[in-house]
RNA sequence: CGGGCCGUAGUAUAUCGGUAGUAUGCAUGCUUUGGGAGCAUGAGGGCCGAGUUCGAUUCUCGGCGGCCCGACCA
């Protein structure tokens, strides 16, 4: 895309109703608008992140053998009452509203209970399971206090995953094949590092421990703690005597960090299908409740930390899997202009996405939003390329610049 | 939901109970052109409402909006 043909504009300057990182560069960089507390619009750029994270994710649960599905954003309010989670006593983050008649309607802040309810239709039999569905969804919750940018928003694109089992064997295989997937998901957005598999109380559902999956991050909202070995991670809401007696673990082995939660997973078991009537027949015709299991990626909320955590002082660092394009290409005089379109044409027809600065620029302001904007590899064309017919890379995150042609540029992008 | 801070051009910031200034961005022209160029000219502003006052952007109250801390958090 050529840049004269992108809407949006870089800002010098922070925002000042902004305070975290992940907020006050994807605003100053064009990545998102802010409609108001905990609302945020993406613009292209932003758009690109989204599409990236989800098609990793899609990727992945594509492997899992989940179908992607998008269920409604209005919700009924019936199938809330069943399992008692209707009243703003029991959930304090509904957005509800009614209808012309009178009645009642909720906006999704989960789709649990309403995947159970559609799946009455869909499972009968023993023969049906297991099933396995997933959605990008845009959740709204009436949060008390959205804050720290796009980390915890009133409204956000979660990726919700379900699993229904004949069997708490066949469920407990799954959620351990998922974790495993997740972590996968994570290290492709370029998170592998430093997010954690952390065990958390099960909340009101499950009685043992869920898991999280937790990316140290400063601007995180939870305390976890790292075992020694790297491996073990403890949500501070269980870190105590019981919980390290029961796993065989000395306090003194762990270390606390602040980590932001970019994925949780439960096992619900048999409850909620007890709750709302969800059964199947075993294979001697006896109705049995259907186990289920449940997965979430916070989508918005991961771009938010990939953004704190891969961020330097001169702006966003984007993994090459989730950057909105591969390469930068900056024209620096008129000069060049033209040679400088050969090579967008190239990038195109092989297929490389490509952000074009073909504006009418001073070298420093476009090095400067490049900076900013955070695509990985930078292609710059100045007078030189005329004679040497060579590019300028130069890599967003390491800094350092080479010299080749575009023949080896684009068989090293490709590879 | 408790507490704190805040609301001034598109953006970011000053000042002041009596013509609201600066930077940046924007527009036009000339010069410049490898790390946010220079000069000139121009357009552009007090969240809403009430009160105090001769006069309010400034002080007071209310509303609306924003950020932060805490509480909360599938």
């Amino acid at each position: 895309m050529r840049q004269t043909e992108l809407f949006t504009k870089t800002r010098r300057e922070a925002p000042k109703d902004e305070i975290s990182k992940n907020a006050i560069l994807l605003t100053r960089a064009g990545f998102i608008h802010k409609e108001m507390a905990g609302v945020y619009s993406f613009l292209p750029l932003g758009l690109g992140v989204i599409k990236n994270i989800k098609k990793i994710i899609a990727e992945e649960m594509e492997k899992l053998g989940s179908q992607e599905i998008i269920m409604s954003t209005l919700q009924n309010k019936e199938i809330w009452e069943k399992t008692d989670r209707w009243s703003d006593e029991k959930v304090d983050v509904w957005f509800k509203s009614t209808f012309k008649n009178g009645s009642e309607v909720g906006f999704g802040w989960s789709h649990e209970e309403p995947i159970m309810e559609m799946m009455k239709s869909h499972i009968s039999s023993y023969q049906d399971l297991p099933v396995k569905v997933h959605q990008f969804q845009n959740k709204l919750r009436n949060e008390v206090r959205a804050k720290s940018g796009i980390m915890r928003c009133r409204e956000f694109i979660m990726k919700d995953m379900y699993y229904f089992a004949l069997t708490e064997e066949d469920n407990l295989t799954f959620y351990n094949m998922v974790i495993e997937v997740y972590l996968n998901v994570f290290r492709r957005v370029g998170l592998g590092h430093v997010t954690f598999v952390t065990s958390a109380s099960g909340g009101v559902f499950t009685d043992e421990f869920s898991h999280e999956f937790q990316t140290i991050c400063e601007s995180g909202e939870d305390n976890i703690y790292v075992h020694k070995d790297g491996k073990l991670a403890l949500n501070e809401e269980i870190f105590n005597d019981k919980t390290l007696e029961k796993l065989k673990v000395e306090k003194s082995d762990f270390e606390m960090k602040k980590a932001a939660e970019v994925g949780n997973i439960f096992n619900f078991g048999t409850k909620k299908s007890e709750q709302l009537g969800l059964s199947a027949s075993n294979s001697n015709g006896e109705k049995k409740p259907v186990f289920l299991s449940s997965y979430g990626i916070g989508v918005t909320r991961l771009m938010g930390t990939v953004v704190e955590v891969l961020s330097d002082e001169k702006g966003i660092v984007w993994p090459k899997e989730i950057a909105p394009f591969q390469v930068h290409l900056l024209v620096l005089s008129d000069k060049v202009r033209s040679f400088a379109d050969e090579i967008y044409q190239t990038f195109i027809s092989h297929r490389i996405e490509v952000l074009y600065d073909d504006r009418d620029l001073r070298a420093g302001e476009k090095f400067a939003d490049a900076d900013l904007i955070g695509i990985p590899t930078r292609v710059v064309v100045g007078d030189k390329a005329l004679k040497s017919k060579k590019l300028e890379i130069k890599d967003r995150a390491t800094g350092k610049t080479r010299e080749m042609t575009i023949e080896n540029l684009i068989k090293e992008l490709k590879g």
